[in-house]
DNA sequence: CGAGGCCTTGACCGCGGTCAATGCCCGTGG
DNA sequence: CCACGGGCATTGACCGCGGTCAAGGCCTCG
């Protein structure tokens, strides 16, 4: 129980031991099954989730019902819908759950009242946003300057444990192909080795 | 001198009058020329730029040596590379001005200090960073969801002041289409009205 | 007036989308 | 244990959006 969260606490984000407790008793642990969803379009999100086992999604769906994939989170990673989370806007995304995971729960008061007690986690969630605007940045910049078939094969660079443990027709969706189009985009690399 | 840094830290981030002429004192004030080079790739950027006047662009060369367009600042927009700004890494991306600019210059040290005197203006700079995420999030799914058409529409709609002030090729280039295919969709759009 | 930058247009083409058929894997129930 | 069905990956045929290349027109500015 929070134990995941436990030692990223302790050995990321460097908090104090005499902090660890404390900001632990105001987290909560969830348990979901896979396909269980964690935030609909139009509800405020409330929540933080931070993965301790498992695997997240955070999708759109369009006006013609395809979904488009923009962030998975695996075990370590922190998902939110940010933009309903801090500004309280409905949100226009969806989010839930490829696997049966284990997550921890918390919310935006949280990170102030945490950030009051520890330095160390008031930098480290700057440092997360930054981080996360740097993952944007390249992902819009390869999503305008290069084709499908570089956007795949830096995506199996970056994230080689994500293609194993989703469906390929997801990561089409996270790269903004069609599945079809993935896989011939597979075909083409297979030949050429 | 600043005027417009002044205004907008005392009437956006609410800065306390006390704290606005130390403020002040810590940033500089930087005039450029059109077409004159703000960051170039390969360099570590250490600047945040806070326009007062004029308008700058983020941008991107690709090995072919097309220009992609991450983001244009207008007046009383923040212009920076964060990933290097923030990690020290080496720039991948170049900053430009687009017309004879005024300019307030600080660095990642200033933010710091600035948060440490200021709690409006630390609480201003993390709605900043919250707000960029929410702004790539939103690019990113119209880049992978939508049609040139639709893309361009909503840059309209959102930036009708940055269409009348660049030329029709780079917002082509922030869209991720070329000028010709640009020229098309709006000679539709035309057509309809 | 000439030159260069920008926008437009046309012809052509290729990447990736759409639609439909097939095959594979695997879980479920007869 | 086998039969069936559903979800997913692959393949083929076809097509359309947007890219490429080239030409022409319209500005502005020297």
């Amino acid at each position: 129980m929070k134990e995941g969260f436990y030692h990223y606490l302790r050995d990321r984000v460097f908090v104090r031991s005499a902090h660890l407790a404390e900001i632990l008793k105001m987290v909560s642990v969830k348990k979901v099954k896979k396909n269980e969803m964690l935030l609909m379009r139009g509800l405020i999100c409330r929540n933080v989730f931070f993965v301790e086992k498992g695997l997240l999604r955070l999708y759109a769906i369009d006006e013609s019902g395809k979904e488009h994939i923009i962030q998975f989170a695996p075990e370590n990673w922190f998902l939110s819908e940010r933009a309903s989370l801090y500004f309280g806007n409905p949100s226009e995304y969806f989010i839930d759950a490829l696997e049966d995971s284990s997550l921890v729960v918390f919310d935006q008061e949280f990170i102030e009242r945490a950030s009051d007690i520890s330095v160390e986690f008031r930098n480290y969630n700057e440092y997360l946003l930054q981080n996360h605007i740097r993952h944007l940045q390249n992902r819009i910049h390869s999503l305008i300057g290069a084709d499908a078939k570089s956007r795949y094969l830096k995506f199996i660079d970056l994230y080689p444990e994500i293609v194993q443990r989703v469906p390929q027709w997801m990561v089409a969706s996270y790269l903004g192909i069609t599945p079809e189009s993935l896989s011939r985009v597979r075909r083409d690399i297979a030949l050429f080795k």
